[in-house]
DNA sequence: AGGTATACGTACCGATCGGTAACATTGTCA
DNA sequence: TGACAATGTTACCGATCGGTACGTATACCT
């Protein structure tokens, strides 16, 4: 007997080679209860249960849970550098003002209710030893921050750039955190000022 | 760098209720297990077996594993606060040689091997969801940061006090994770120096 | 239609999770 | 010596953890 079943969404064109509509269900769901809750607080239980699938459907997919939480890591620095590169190409050729678009979106987005801060950031609290494959990704997401960082405050003429750049990533890192620790009214707001604060100070006379 | 076992700590004199050896040892072991590692990521059963005692010790000194690492964090509140009152204490008078005291040995610290953050911060990531006992700790010890931060912002005359406090705040939560994110050579080495840059850029003229 | 590869479901695994019951042993101080 | 509190011992609980063996349904391609 046909039970219902959900509605059909398949995004993908007919001509791409076909990939189980399971997997995707699975990370969707994935992606939104670790990224909400943690990772370590979920079970792969919880996630089959949620996405309307069973396990081993999970693990024909993914050959682990910390592989998949990879892939949720993997999806999230995707999307990380889009909201990234929308803010930079706003600006063209102005660093600082791409930065300071930048940090206003994260600025209102930590403003948000139920803000959990940044998926790569929480996933490297999460598992602290080194060569998890989550902590992988996620190392790899703040080293690209850090490098473009530094890039952009070369761009904008810092008397010690790698300072300045760093003392950016410091204001991003902490409005994450912050972001998820104080909720609304919490210093997160004032991202976007202190860094350029921070900038103005760190400009060649 | 968390316990400094030798140092005798009765606190009680010899009438107060002669507290329980076990316990002690219980904490002192969750103490370092729970900051390297993560509370989640640690057992019972590991805590026990480390501190040489058995599971009815443990749950007669703590009502549950949560009550613990509220323990824990109480106990690492403590040790802050010793450490935040040092710098205070070192520059009487000087709220700007105090704050870039604090921030100094924060940097010095993240530069070490298995520097792993801030045990308050790491608890309120690995517990999002509000009320959680050992979440309410980590809480409270931020908002007495904050309090602090700002009102040592408004001592130095800055223009706009409770936003150089909170950009302080951003400062440090970013050189806590970004210490235990990128190790060695990491932003969070600079976090002294970018606070003097901030500061330096919010005094009023 | 028929075969075949692929996706899916049922049922289960051993290990570990946080937590407890009941009782034996110890150390301390009057 | 007696009494009492603290700790240890052993065995256990139900729930959940991540992961899998194996049979069944479905879609596609001649």
């Amino acid at each position: 007997m046909p039970t219902d079943k959900n509605i059909e969404l398949t995004i993908n064109d007919g001509h791409a080679s076909a990939p189980p509509k399971a997997a995707k269900k699975i990370l969707d769901v994935a992606y939104d209860l670790f990224y909400r809750r943690g990772i370590r607080a979920i079970g792969v239980d919880e996630i089959v249960k949620r996405a309307g699938v069973t396990k081993p459907s999970l693990y024909r997919s993914f050959p682990s849970k910390d592989e998949l939480a990879a892939s949720y890591l993997r999806q999230y620095d995707q999307e990380y550098w889009e909201r990234f590169d929308e803010a930079v190409a706003a600006h063209p050729g102005d660093p600082r003002a791409q930065i300071k678009a930048f940090l206003t979106r994260i600025g209102k987005r930590t403003q948000m209710a139920e803000y959990r801060g940044c998926g790569m950031t929480n996933a490297a609290v999460e598992y602290p030893e080194h060569g998890h494959p989550a902590r992988v990704v996620s190392e790899a997401n703040k080293h690209e921050l850090r490098r473009r960082l530094r890039a952009m405050a070369v761009a904008m003429g810092a008397q010690d750039a790698d300072t300045l750049g760093d003392g950016l990533l410091l204001l991003i890192e902490g409005a994450y955190i912050s972001g998820q620790l104080f909720g609304l009214g919490g210093p997160a707001q004032t991202v976007a000022r202190n860094a350029d604060l921070l900038i103005e100070a760190s400009l060649k006379k």
